[in-house]
DNA sequence: AATTATGTTGGACATATGTCTAAATATGTA
DNA sequence: TACATATTTAGACATATGTCCAACATAATT
């Protein structure tokens, strides 16, 4: 990102990013992220590219920048006090109510956004790291000889797995049959904590 | 993919195709994909631009091409007689040995291609897919009510994400460290087989 | 109110993408 | 070898990308 986001807050920043993420969001609603491009996006938004290009590096940095402001809305920080047998579960439970609150929202991007594209390939990506980066936050180092690391992004992958599953396929599961499912492919590691 | 992979071959095709994937991964020795371009490509093998989009929608398609051509050297066909309980090891000494072999080539390729970059979350999704193809190849339906393509799934990112460990970190894992890894990650499913 | 610093804008630029032709050329086959 | 067929090729085209700069507008400071 070009914009510099740990500065001052300022009126002109504030409008131009909201603009630019909104407008993405509008167009996600309506084609593939593949056909949206930088000069559509200003047009509809009525910003020069000029002034496009001032905060991002390129489309892939507002979506990024994106997912930044809409992982704001799960208030991260409020996991830190979680032990880690419990995070699984309660990330789980909040990733499950925002994608249940936003499913319209959502499932109207995904008519569009098939589950491999560029667009979905960016959410996942983003999700893994912040949800890893969450599981790593404790003070663990190695577990049975593997490293915490490791287990932390297997943590990630499943967990991201089950709300596909939930949100995301063609024929989904209910939040009961998904607590299940975790509780399946982790259990191993949940017993031993 | 533009052109027809199960029509006739012919030496047009076969010169075509060998030479444009060849020189990708020239390329990729000496810079991220991000950086390779159509024009750069089509000069540095001589063939001029529409040869190229004779036979590809893009360098994307062209690099599918390519891991395709690299897991016909993995013998997939193999691995259908095996027990579903071998073949995540099975799967994971085979894949071992082919990176092994071609280390040297992947850190060349490695040291310009993060692993987060394009490039190689291009691959991780052509191996996801191949994977779970070859776990799914069974008539399991559903296990302990878990939907087998979920399992499936859960074993092709567990086998990924060792693999990473092996080749793509900065510290890595042993292949013996690896198997005890994988026990550990995928343990209670293994049991119940 | 005048001045300075900071950010925005329009337009030009070089380069890349992907499509489309008609003409040239290589191919496999008879 | 000669031929019909399939493929390649050069070049033009419309459009997109990302950078740059000078002119401009806004906000903060004096």
């Amino acid at each position: 990102m070009k914009y510099d986001l740990s500065k001052k807050t300022n009126r002109f920043a504030e409008r131009t990013l909201a603009a630019f993420s909104e407008t993405l969001f509008t167009l996600l609603e309506q084609k593939p992220f593949e056909e949206v491009t930088v000069n559509e996006l200003c047009e509809k938004c009525n910003y020069p590219r000029a002034t496009f290009y001032n905060y991002f590096q390129d489309i892939f940095d507002l979506l990024e920048y994106c997912w930044q402001s809409i992982s704001k809305e799960l208030h991260i920080a409020e996991y830190k006090e979680l032990e880690t047998s419990e995070r699984t579960q309660v990330l789980f439970e909040r990733l499950y109510s925002y994608f249940e609150k936003e499913e319209n929202k959502v499932n109207q991007i995904m008519s569009h956004n098939d589950i491999d594209g560029l667009l979905a390939q960016s959410l996942k990506r983003y999700m893994l790291l912040q949800i890893r980066e969450i599981m790593m936050d404790c003070p663990h180092g190695i577990k049975n000889d593997i490293p915490f690391e490791m287990i932390a992004t297997h943590y990630s992958n499943t967990l991201q797995l089950i709300l596909e599953w939930c949100f995301f396929k063609k024929e989904t599961i209910s939040k009961k049959e998904a607590r299940k499912c975790i509780n399946y492919l982790l259990g191993t590691l949940e017993k031993e904590d």
